[in-house]
DNA sequence: AAAAATAGATAACAATGATAACTATTCTGT
DNA sequence: ACAGAATAGTTATCATTGTTATCTATTTTT
């Protein structure tokens, strides 16, 4: 029973996993389409989370580089979210700091995420959720160490 | 024991999910980057495994749009991989064919996609790989159902 | 003090996602 | 049979994203 003809084509894991990907943040933005806002979502709550941090730590979070970090940033001073705040004692950097608006904004944006992924978990016990955590940290490793 | 505050901001599961995919295609170019081509690599060999199939399947199988097809399809027929021939009976579709050059690369793309979901997978065991492809499947039908 | 490194910004270009409008062809209902 | 709807594919447009290079200002290293 050994030397089963495999040769089924099936969708790489890499594409699923991107498909996934687009799904959630389409939902997210449904969700959250009464904002003036439309993305950056989770960078945001990852600026309140840390009281200010810099534009590379961010990169550095996000596993995103600095230009896309600035992207993000003006986007959401654009909109009023969060502002530069420069540090004083190393005038290169910038603190990221969250406006009054955002931090009335934040607990909802919190609520959505965690409600999306909720529903994205829908029909999983709470031990296949934290699985699926630790296979995809393991995912993530593995294809960072090539 | 109940009521644990939960409150530690993670990464949200299709951020995660987005990342894994970006960094699964990367790996996918940089074994495959001695071809002439960076991408669309799975819709090649889609299109060889049905011999004959439209771009509006093609489009279906992907889960993107038709307009995303056409794109896929300049690029690999400019490149020589596919050809498109006109359906007579139906002269609105055309048949998708693989052409000589992308029949003899094929087997070795083939390798290069399941090598790195091999190599993804690592340390996972075959169960473990079966409830992961299972849980991304449930994910994929909550997301698309709300 | 010169050279190297770091933080951030700006610019350019290709790829992707999304939508609308278009041609050509086929199907449907009367 | 024929008008209108539907389908397959293309073209065009626009915003976003990924990537790389170059630039300024500042700090660190030597």
């Amino acid at each position: 029973m050994e030397n089963v003809q495999n040769d089924i084509l099936k969708e790489p894991v890499g594409r699923i996993m991107a498909k996934i990907g687009k799904l959630y943040q389409s939902n997210l933005r449904t969700e959250l389409s009464h904002l003036d806002i439309d993305r950056s979502f989770y960078p945001l709550l990852l600026i309140e989370s840390r009281n200010g941090m810099t534009q590379q730590e961010l990169a550095t979070e996000l596993s995103c580089d600095k230009v896309q970090v600035v992207r993000i940033i003006d986007y959401l001073s654009k909109h009023g979210y969060v502002q530069r705040v420069q540090n004083l004692t190393d005038k290169r950097k910038y603190e990221l700091t969250i406006t009054e608006k955002a931090c009335l904004l934040n607990p909802e944006i919190r609520k959505v995420i965690d409600n999306t992924s909720a529903i994205a978990f829908k029909g999983l016990s709470k031990k296949q959720v934290d699985e699926l955590y630790s296979i995809l940290n393991i995912l993530e490793i593995n294809l960072l160490s090539k």
